[in-house]
DNA sequence: CTGAAAGCGCTTACAG
DNA sequence: CTGAAAGCGCTTACAG
């Protein structure tokens, strides 16, 4: 040991006057070492100044205690939050995180998959089902155990952290039609490559189907999230011969971008038109009226999902998913339809 | 190589018929490799679906390829956003990011620095500049580079991605000021180990003062980020005898905490009372009227110091600090004094 | 341009 | 309980 370079195990094994297995084992699994001996070495450790050389642990014991999460931007609060509680969930168990994202877009995230893999990843947090056979294959043929967070399917061999995006936004409708709604519309994040927006646009159609009414009358449009986008495909709907009555938004951001969007218009929330959203971030409750969304506890589904990756890591049995429950959160953006709403034709 | 583990370079070396060290040069300096051998060796590479092994790697490299952020936490949408630029640049430049949270203690800062660092992160981003010496100590002797963002000190030798906040906060004040207003309050992010946070609050202090006013009449409240928080420090100042004519807050999501209080317990904005915030994030955008705000060009300040992190790693000579500018948006929530507002006594 | 070989810093059976 | 030694999978002078 030079003073150029840090001090190895060999190093504080010299100091020590034991071998490098031993000073291995009172790092690793100190009951196997006789108390005097674990001093010794503790003292020389501290003395030197030691920590472990990360690629020599790594190449040797075959691990990194180091997991991946791969998602679509941290700039949604949602995945923030979920992110965030991941992170000191695993901090929490001494894991560190590694952080990708894919702006959305599946050759991305199988880039992303790859590198963190490569970068010795134990371990991965998918969000959601929609990708190509070929990434599930590499992860199989490499065994990285992931799990999947923000969905849910039942059976299918993945492990879950999610919740049931259909059954709640079908919920979400249900409500809006029962407050005498009609006419209504949705703007939708785009369905492509996201099963969260597909299956929020399944339960909204479901519900729509169950009310008897004609699916056809209920139009769909889609939007990337930003408020900008939820503004104008808004706008864009508001401008039509027969205007909804209510929109629901495929989430928090598009919803209070419609909303911001309406006061420019000269709409009044909700007396001319009812929106919900989907998610329940801040954005909800500072907006006036505050939004009337789906209540999804992100924070807890990031927890879920560390436990979950962590016991698959171990080796654990049988990981069973967490299904989280999520529920509605009614504000004053949502009210029951009437002749104060602008006429649907 | 049997079946159950990955293949290694030396069974690329064996299918293509060549040695470790040539399979080696292929995949870091192709260069040096004539084009037959090259070819050659890609194929068993790719026929054998081999990525090098991480531990092997960076033990005999002594390189990562990776670095760390430790930040306050990513539910702050400020954070989610530089970190999001960060990420993306150095994914760009085929480097991995570790990701570890304060919480904005002190203590566990110092711990995920260590954790980072024994993780093999090859730089790190740090927030402000507010840490304890034997931090520094730690990084300077350890000899790992790091970049510091948020925050901007001349010549102390730290290499910084950030911006002037007492300038900035000094420049909103001075707006207020020159609106007419002369019973100001602030409400500050908490100071205390916080250096954006109390350097937000000199800014203000040294407008009052320029202005010739009485410091001590301009009250300063601490709060913790949150919007709840906001508007309990916003209602109690309110409260008071001499009731503020504007108030400034350390950041949007405080300011915004404010005027949703505000509607709540009846009073209107910006006629009963100016508020403005810093940061300029969507929550500026959303509430009635739009908040008036510093503008804080989060992800240039990610992309930033991504770029100088990167520079200091590779040692590069003189790697210069980038010092970003911010400015004032004028929105609805910030207007001239007049009688309206409800009189400072 | 290519190869033989040493070495990076750990862990872990295997003996004793 | 402890040690000698092999081995993990790479990179990189050093020769040729």
């Amino acid at each position: 040991m030079n003073e150029r370079s840090a001090p190895t195990l060999a190093d504080v094994a010299q100091h020590a006057g034991v071998s490098t297995a031993t000073v291995s084992r009172c790092l690793n699994s100190p009951e196997r070492v006789l108390p005097e001996t674990r001093q010794r070495v503790i003292q020389a450790v501290e003395q030197l100044g030691y920590t472990p050389n990360f690629g020599g642990w790594a190449l040797a014991s075959n691990r990194t205690n180091t997991v991946g999460a791969i998602i679509p931007t941290m700039e949604n609060a949602i995945f923030a939050r979920g992110l965030q509680a991941f992170q000191e969930a695993l901090a929490a168990a001494g894991v560190t995180l590694l952080v990708a994202s894919t702006g959305y877009d599946p050759d991305r995230e199988a880039e992303q998959i790859k590198a963190l893999v490569g970068r010795g990843a134990d371990g991965l947090l998918l969000i959601g089902t929609a990708r190509p056979q070929a990434t599930y294959d590499f992860l199989r043929q490499r065994s990285v155990p992931y799990v999947i967070a923000w969905s849910h399917r039942a059976n299918d061999g993945n492990c879950y952290a999610g919740f049931d995006n259909r059954n709640a936004a079908r919920a979400l409708a249900e409500r809006v039609i029962g407050y005498g709604h009609r006419a209504i519309a949705m703007i939708a994040g785009e369905t492509q490559g996201n099963d969260r927006a597909a299956d929020r646009v399944a339960g909204v159609r479901d519900a729509v189907t169950a009310a008897g009414m004609d699916a056809g009358a209920t139009s769909v449009v889609e939007a990337p999230y930003s408020l900008e986008e939820g503004g104008d495909a808004f706008a864009a709907l508001m401008r039509r011969n027969n205007p909804p009555s209510a929109v629901i938004c495929g989430n928090d951001v598009l919803a209070v971008g419609a909303m911001t969007k309406a006061r420019e218009i000269g709409l009044s929330i909700p007396r001319d038109v009812s929106i919900v959203g989907f998610d329940d971030i801040d954005l909800a409750l500072v907006v006036q009226p505050q939004l009337t969304t789906v209540h999804v506890p992100h924070r807890r589904m990031g927890e879920a999902a560390a436990r979950l990756l962590l016991q698959l890591r171990d080796g654990h049995p049988n990981v069973e998913s967490t299904i989280l429950e999520t529920h509605i959160v009614e504000r004053g953006s949502l009210i029951r339809y009437a002749r104060q709403h602008r006429e649907a034709v």
